[in-house]
RNA sequence: GCAGCCGUAGCUCAGUUGGUUAGAGCACCAGAUUGUGGAUCUGGGGGUCCCCCGUUCGAGCCGGGGCGGCUGUACCA
């Protein structure tokens, strides 16, 4: 077979290997927000990979392009099935079935691979994981105010310090709200307003400048590209402007020094400041004074329990298009980190959810309240790396002992060694190439071997075996130039009766792992 | 999806106006050393110069198309 034949091996853009370091890590990581989770007394369930894709939402597969943002294929039955691209919609399923034998409020997480068919990019990826906690059947915005707190909790618990994140809560009926203040109201106008709300999401990225222009004629951006703008008039967009700077609504000239702004000292919380602001400023409307509301008791639940300043009310988070209806909430890290290239990055969200009262009442004849958050893991994960988190850049474990094979007819007794060691608890394993002594000491070395057991004919002959320590051999073999030096020199070795095998062995181990 | 930039060894990259058999460093393998990781020296394996079509006596280099990557932008449940 030539070379020009045989398979190329890659792995399928957007999809990823991921190896035992990373394994470790990210089971450790997801070990901590499965504890933070269940403190707040959520439980486990598990829903499969595929889903009737009618029962995913939106997103149903047409003729011509059945693949669409999502992996879609035909059962035998001609069903359209899919691969899940989140964790809610199949929640919901698995509630609506199983409605009559779970207790409500239904409380639980789950953490699982999610498929998105586009466009993968740095830290992009067609398949990547989610950890989800939603309570389904409660109404109540202390649901929403609780899953607020749970998610600071975690980020906490998995080693992002406090003030390196905010959770950002908004209100999905105040932006409608504001939205019907200034005349988008009515179903001839949801276009532009789903082109509002896209704006103001971008907030963060472009700034106000470039809010602003995608509220009117439009923006054109540095390679030249136009995208096209809600098309509002300059009232409209003083107004939204004025909303997407809610900090402005509450800023005035500082007493010390009038050039500079300051906000607003009240005796209220800045969270309840927020709300009273933005009462003020767009008064009058049902929707909108719903929204504000639900979110003022929302912050009274979060200052009441002291998350004030880590949970903070931002009327300019957007979240998700398709089947929020009140409260919505993002994780966001807010330290800066500089990417390979020394370029300032800010990390940003790490996770959001919010409340999707319509889901669960697809599948049923009654409308079900329900809220959740979800955490995107590949992007907690390399945030957790960037900020070092103990939790993810712990001590590397090291591989195991190997047991070299110095003469092939004494395996057996090789292998007697191998399993002395594995029956007292000590990772080990025989050397299974067909390779010299030194190939196998180059094995061990890569391994991350604390240490290998040798016994040629030698040694055999005086019923021992000789140890040789490979983390102490590499901090000795800097000191030796010469070759010859360090063949006579067999540093950090030693040997012992062949019955000491295991005590020779946790000596070696105690000295480099506590 | 749209726009700009880029595709030469596993990795990082040289490669003259278009001219013989396409190079370097790192990495990998082996020997120097019957049985010892590192360092050193010596040797070795590894290439569809992204693919196809064209121009040419001759293409890694020029032209067209495609594919892939990066960046921005759009979409993002």
């Amino acid at each position: 077979m030539s070379k020009a034949d045989k398979l190329k091996a890659r792995a399928p853009r957007g999809f990823a290997d991921r190896g035992p370091a990373e394994l470790a890590a990210t089971e450790r990581m997801l070990a901590a927000i499965r504890e933070s989770y269940e403190l707040y007394g959520f439980e486990g369930v598990e829903t499969p990979f595929v889903e009737y894709t009618d029962a995913l939402g939106k997103f149903l597969p047409d003729q011509d392009r059945p693949n669409e943002g999502v992996f879609s294929f035909q059962d035998d039955d001609e069903q359209w099935l899919s691969l899940r691209y989140d964790l809610t919609a199949p929640l919901a399923r698995y509630v609506a079935e199983n409605f009559d034998a779970l207790p409500k409020p239904y409380r639980s997480y789950r953490a699982g691979w999610v498929f998105r068919n586009e466009k993968p990019g740095p830290g992009r990826f067609r398949q990547f994981m989610q950890f989800d906690a939603d309570t389904v059947g409660a109404a109540s915005v202390a649901a929403d105010a609780e899953i607020c707190m749970m998610a600071a909790d975690t980020l906490e618990k998995v080693g992002i310090k406090r003030g390196d994140y905010v959770i950002k809560v908004n209100n999905r009926k105040v932006l409608d709200g504001v939205m019907e203040h200034i005349g988008l109201g009515g179903d001839d106008k949801a276009g532009q307003r789903l082109t509002v709300l896209r704006a103001i999401d971008k907030l963060d990225r472009l700034g106000l400048d470039g809010v602003s222009h995608l509220l009117g004629a439009g923006r054109k951006d540095e390679s030249g590209d136009f995208t096209k703008g809600a098309g509002l008039n300059d009232a409209q967009i003083l107004s939204l402007m004025q909303y997407v700077n809610w900090q402005s609504i509450r800023l005035q000239p500082a007493a010390s020094d009038p050039s500079k702004m300051e906000v607003v000292p009240d005796h209220i919380s800045p969270n309840m400041q927020v709300v009273e602001a933005l009462r003020s400023a767009f008064a009058g409307n049902q929707t909108l004074d719903d929204g504000l509301e639900e979110l003022e008791t929302i912050a009274t639940l979060i200052d009441a329990a002291g998350y004030s300043d880590r949970v903070r009310i931002d009327p300019s988070v957007v979240r998700g298009l398709e089947y929020y209806t009140g409260p919505v909430y993002e994780a966001e890290l807010t330290f800066t980190v500089t990417d390979e290239d020394g370029r300032p990055v800010r990390f940003g969200s790490v996770g959001g959810g919010g409340r999707y009262d319509g889901l669960v009442g697809r599948f049923r004849s009654e409308p079900v309240p329900a809220t959740g958050f979800s955490i995107g893991v590949s992007r907690l994960f390399s945030a957790l790396r960037m900020v070092k988190s103990p939790i993810v850049s712990g001590a590397e474990q090291p591989g195991p002992v190997v047991v070299l094979v110095m003469d092939k007819d004494q395996i057996a007794a090789y292998q007697r060694m191998v399993s002395t060691l594995r029956q007292a608890g000590i990772r080990a394993e025989l050397y299974l190439g067909s390779s010299g002594m030194k190939a196998q000491m180059k094995y061990a070395d890569r391994r991350q071997s604390p240490c290998v057991v040798i016994q040629g004919s030698n040694e055999r002959e005086r019923g021992e075996v000789e140890i040789k320590d490979l983390i102490e051999g590499a901090k000795a073999a800097a000191a030796i130039a010469s070759n010859e030096e360090w063949k006579a020199a067999r540093p950090a070795q030693f040997s012992v009766s062949e019955s000491k095998l295991v005590e020779a062995v946790r000596e070696v181990l105690s000295r480099h792992f506590a």
